[in-house]
DNA sequence: GAATGTGAAGGTTTTCACAGCA
DNA sequence: TGCTGTGAAAACCTTCACATTC
């Protein structure tokens, strides 16, 4: 009985965010045609090193040829195999409002395998509604409903005043990650997955790189 | 005639991640009556160490009190300085379906000084329309309008395979910064900002995370 | 010959630790 | 005494360069 632990050296989050680029850039190149792909030519694609992606990949294993480069359909899958979306993800959407009424509606994230089952509010008029198919639960109902059906992620956008109650909520519920809309630092126990999205942020980043003529490194 | 060029350090694209932040929650310390903060408190509200604070500001001044800590409204003021907010942005979303109408009523970035001034569309039946007292306009005057309007920064909202053009059009009128929604890499000039918006991209890395059992350094 | 996989080098960012000032 | 501002050290990430393999 050997016991080989591999290390597991810690993967970096901007590696990841990367290996998400690749995904998407493989999807592409096998609509494309292609079958096979160099690291030459996958950074072209993302404005990134040859020896980046060669590197970010060699974290998880060698999935090349030498002399030929990547198998389009073999890389795809492995990534996906990496990323975890090689499987359907059950998430709910929490606060049916402007941002979270869009969401229900985003391509991208089904195409990704992100299922979104549950929608939930707090608003009379909005509960029993139906987008896409799905009919607007009750946030009475939070826990018991996300812990019935499994839902692993959710997607807060109710506003900044709520979101905590939101979260400890769904958190008692057994919801492992949580993707945050709302403009405020929440609170999660350390086995929980938290991630930010503020598109504030975003438009600052750009306001700041016109004001002082910022020359970005490797910019998003 | 001295030239005392001050070499100006590269700043990094995290450094102006966590300006944001200090920005809204100097902003909440205000509503919360604080007169002073120290960076030891401004760091934990952040999950940040109080060093990392301080070095941040130092890249362009200093602006705290030893003994004391930085008063709250001055350092607001200062990093609204820093990240050009403290002025108003004109903007224009172009695209509305879910996500742009979405944007439009997004009341983050009014708060921030980011106005959205102009609307565009192709779809016949949602050109004339009305959202939150802005007509949407043909995309056919993109180019026109936004020049006119002197907009510097537009919010790219749609699909995929018509956002190069769009980017084409509103460079070629002047536009300086870009955010883009579509699941696309974009090309600029060197002289224009680009910034990509990639909502899946969140939920991959959460994914990532869960399966792979993930310990984030800094995480978003 | 062509392109991967990877230690080692180089660069960047974060943290430490302490001098300096209110 | 308390907390900032900052060089220097440590940690981390990217790029180089080349041995290796097809």
């Amino acid at each position: 009985m050997s016991s080989e632990q591999p290390a597991k050296k810690r993967i970096s989050e901007s590696t990841i965010h990367r290996l998400s680029m690749y995904y998407r850039t493989l999807s592409l190149l096998q609509k494309e045609g292609y079958e096979t792909v160099s690291s030459k030519e996958l950074a072209n694609r993302e404005k990134l090193t040859p020896a980046q992606v060669r590197k970010d990949l060699s974290f998880f294993g060698s999935f090349g040829t030498r002399g030929l480069g990547y198998d389009v359909n073999e890389l795809k899958a492995k990534i996906g195999e990496i990323l975890g979306i090689d499987r359907q993800w059950k998430l709910a959407i929490i606060g049916i409002g402007n941002i979270g009424s869009a969401l229900v509606n985003y391509k991208e994230f089904s195409r990704q395998g992100f299922s979104i089952v549950k929608l939930f509010d707090n608003d009379q008029r909005k509960i029993g509604s139906n987008h896409k198919g799905i009919i607007v639960s009750d946030i009475k109902n939070l826990d018991k409903e996300i812990a019935e059906d499994g839902i692993e992620m959710v997607i807060i956008t109710v506003p900044a005043t709520v979101a905590q109650y939101m979260v400890d909520d769904v958190v008692r519920a057994g919801v492992k990650a949580i993707l945050n809309f709302a403009p405020i630092n929440l609170k999660v126990p350390p086995n929980v997955y938290l991630r930010n999205e503020n598109m504030s942020m975003e438009l600052e980043y750009l306001s700041f790189a016109i004001v002082n003529n910022h020359t970005p490194k490797n910019s998003k």
